[in-house]
DNA sequence: AGCAGACCGGAATGATCCGTTCCACTGGTA
DNA sequence: TACCAGTGGAACGGATCATTCCGGTCTGCT
């Protein structure tokens, strides 16, 4: 965009149709999340404006639509890892599960994660880090549930309904979507937490591969 | 379906063609119904099948897809209403306000009146009732407020974000979808209720017009 | 200097999907 | 019996997209 020629000068950040290129690949990954998140159904080309480029530049990089979801979607199980991963480091378990949970509420992961499941056949990477992640997020609630914090009915796949529950908040300015998310996460974690249980959650609780079903593909 | 014509034997219900045609109005409104909860962007032939009947018995009611929407959204709208002037005969302030809710998720409202805004444009009509559904809506919270029950800092639009995240909550059995949608109920009001509030919800709390921005028709 | 080709923008293409219209037909009704 | 409200479903026309293709531009190398 506003990057003059000058004569070659790579002082430190690559100048030219180089640069232009490697940057081109972080703008379209850019604007392709923000797209998607925004309508999981949007058109290709959507993409390519938000992101300024034509369309080739999209497909000199991904096979195809199919491509770009996986992998964007991939991109968001892998945060979601490392979110967990960074939280199990905190020595409070509390803090460790709230601090998860807002982070991955912060950073739309859901959105990423489940909205897109079913508009693409997923990797068996994909699926390992699925479980990774399933791990993990076990291992936080079970901490959650050491410090004593949580109450007794609460179990792990609440998580799945709380992380939807943040994801369906939204209103057209992103930051404001994001306080709204933060105060329905604050609810909820009342409500899950220890001396909100004066009486006990109704109906079975949900159950482990219950939220699998966006998974399969579309019929 | 099974309707035997026998020899015109109108012993209650109406026989023959005229009957038929009365029957096809509620078979189609319940179609579209369950048709559009499950994608607001389906195709109006997926209601034609639905309904077992052909396109043509739509088009016959509704001038156009549009209008079988707004029709639709209206019912929804009022059925909220409906269930408001109902739960406020109710003595009991709290059970007032938590069956009132209740009613309103099961009846799956909010997807109605929400997840179909911004296909069509409201009629005058609509803009009162969905005004008087905001006033019953606000009566009740007052008086679950009064109870005591009710963290001081939950505010009436919280009844929004509440309603957003329990119309979230979906998997492909109806009755399952139910119970998990209680279940998400339970833990929201247990966070919004008193006992809960040990520390304050963060960020600016939701202003009043805030989720009207669905029903600008979209750009 | 000069050239091969990496990269790019965006028009053209072809397929699909959907709302709406149209028409032949049927059986109740007068 | 003659009619026509009510109907099923094919046909039509417009819109939307993913993807391909065709010049161009600029770079890095010789």
């Amino acid at each position: 965009m506003s990057t003059p020629p000058g004569k070659t000068a790579p002082g430190k950040t690559l100048a030219g149709r180089r640069a232009q290129a490697a940057r081109n690949d972080e703008v379209i990954l850019e604007a392709a999340r923000a797209v998607f998140l925004d309508d999981p159904k949007a058109p290709i080309a959507a993409v390519a404006e938000r992101a300024g480029v034509g369309i080739s530049a999209l497909y000199r990089r991904y096979a195809g639509k199919e491509d770009l979801l996986r992998q964007l979607c991939h991109d968001g199980l892998r945060r979601y890892v490392t979110e967990a991963e960074s939280a199990l480091a905190e020595p409070d378990d509390w803090a460790a599960f709230t601090g998860f949970l807002a982070r991955v509420v912060d950073a739309d992961v859901h959105s990423l994660t489940v909205h897109l499941a079913g508009t693409f056949t997923p990797t068996e990477e994909m699926g390992r880090d699925a479980m990774r992640a399933n791990e993990l997020a076990t291992a936080l609630f079970e901490r959650a549930r050491a410090s004593g914090r949580l109450r007794p009915d609460a179990v792990v796949p609440d998580l799945g309904l709380l992380l939807e529950s943040c994801a369906a908040v939204r209103v057209p300015d992103a930051e404001r979507t994001g306080q709204l998310r933060r105060r329905q996460l604050a609810v909820l974690l009342a409500g899950l937490s220890t001396g909100s249980d004066a009486d006990p959650l109704p109906g079975p609780p949900p159950a482990a591969g219950e939220f699998d079903w966006r998974w399969r593909p579309r019929e």
